[in-house]
DNA sequence: TGTACATCAGTGAACGCGCGTTCACTGATGTAC
DNA sequence: TGTACATCAGTGAACGCGCGTTCACTGATGTAC
């Protein structure tokens, strides 16, 4: 194999483990299948021999993890990004449902790993028990709260945001797995469903007359 | 290999074919993973050699397909079943959703087989655009029209059907990938995810007042 | 300023594994005469 | 009633494949004296 990536300097190793990361992460989007990522395939597209993954990262599992791991921060920034800087809760609520949505459908090969995949093949730090008290989770409990303390909600927050990652998670998955379903257009079906949610779960503003 | 299974009679091979689908499924049920299935483990399962089950499949695919097939079947069934029988064309909307749900938490893989799995490995009779024309999803929809013709509801019928598959869908889905998570009880989380539905997107019944 | 050496970033070749699938075959069994 | 034969239900051994991973190594480079 001829070296197609020329050597870091010394002490500059880590800037592989970087390219790495980044490959791996281009792979799982460019193939849409978790199966394609080999440890081969990311090592030829840095350029470089398959052991030297293992410079870096023990085993396959803890790669991918890492590449999911940096996806989920991203996938809560986001979030908490386009729900913030609204007056009225049910809004900022609403904002957040969309940003969920469309991040999913814009990575759906992490959005499957990360929510539709074998919860035993889940690394770790996303089994299904720790998630609840994940920061993005968290975030939404908040503003859920929020809409309850504004006396907009009627049952529980933690009870009221499950229900809402259930729903917005209904959309996001089935569209990425029956991507040639007839569907409506996106923003139509995504805002139904949150309009669905917001005559199903909320009591109407103090603006408004029920 | 020793053969464990007594050969078929002359005439009476398609027994064999019966049994290679049943063990291909309870495997399926059994490991909870696609990939537990091979062609080895599935002929060990029956007590015969992997070559014999290319007397009846043309390849794996074709074997898991068949197992999908029977399993769309019952599916049918059991939603037509329970969805039948009622007076009220909401209770009857709300008894499917109900009966979909539990089907896909009975049957987790056969589930994600059919409605998680990655759209371009989805045995082509399964196709995305097949299934709107399913005789599952036309009889979801003739339910919702039975209630857009009572007046009891909002929007077209093919897009509510969509709508209420996406929600069903959402809790059915998670519950599987998740299900560690702090969830509440399911059928408490079950009756408010239908409770949102009708209240989100029904017009109340005649003997109710708005 | 020169040289020996430890360290670091990678390489090259190979391992065992389980997989789907193929191919030539065997031996029991029903049927024709 | 007996026998030759075609058919049918399977077997046994092997194929090539790509995979994750290991192990002994190489050669450039910074550092100590």
């Amino acid at each position: 194999m001829s070296p197609e990536r020329p050597r870091s300097r010394r002490g500059e190793g880590a800037q592989l483990k970087e390219e790495i990361l980044v490959a791996a992460e281009e792979l799982l989007l460019e193939t849409g299948s978790e199966d394609e990522v080999s440890i081969r395939a990311v090592a030829e597209r840095v350029g470089v021999t398959p052991p030297s993954i293992y410079r870096h990262f023990a085993d396959k599992g803890t790669l991918l993890f890492e590449v999911c791991d940096r996806q989920f921060d991203r996938f809560h920034e986001y979030l908490d990004a386009k729900g913030s800087g609204h007056s009225d809760p049910v809004e900022a609520l609403k904002a957040t449902g969309r940003a969920y949505i469309e991040f999913g459908l814009s990575y759906p090969e992490h959005y499957r790993i990360m929510f539709m995949g074998r919860s035993d093949l889940t690394p770790q730090q996303y089994e299904d028990h720790v998630l609840a008290e994940h920061e993005s989770f968290m975030a939404l409990v908040g503003s859920v709260q929020e809409c309850v303390d504004a006396g907009r909600i009627r049952t529980d927050a933690m009870e009221a945001a499950t229900l809402l990652w259930t729903v917005t998670h209904g959309v996001t998955s089935l569209l990425i797995a029956k991507p040639n379903f007839p569907w409506p257009p996106v923003e139509v079906l995504v805002e139904h469903v949150l309009d669905m949610v917001e005559h199903g779960l909320f009591t109407p503003g103090p603006d408004e007359t029920g």
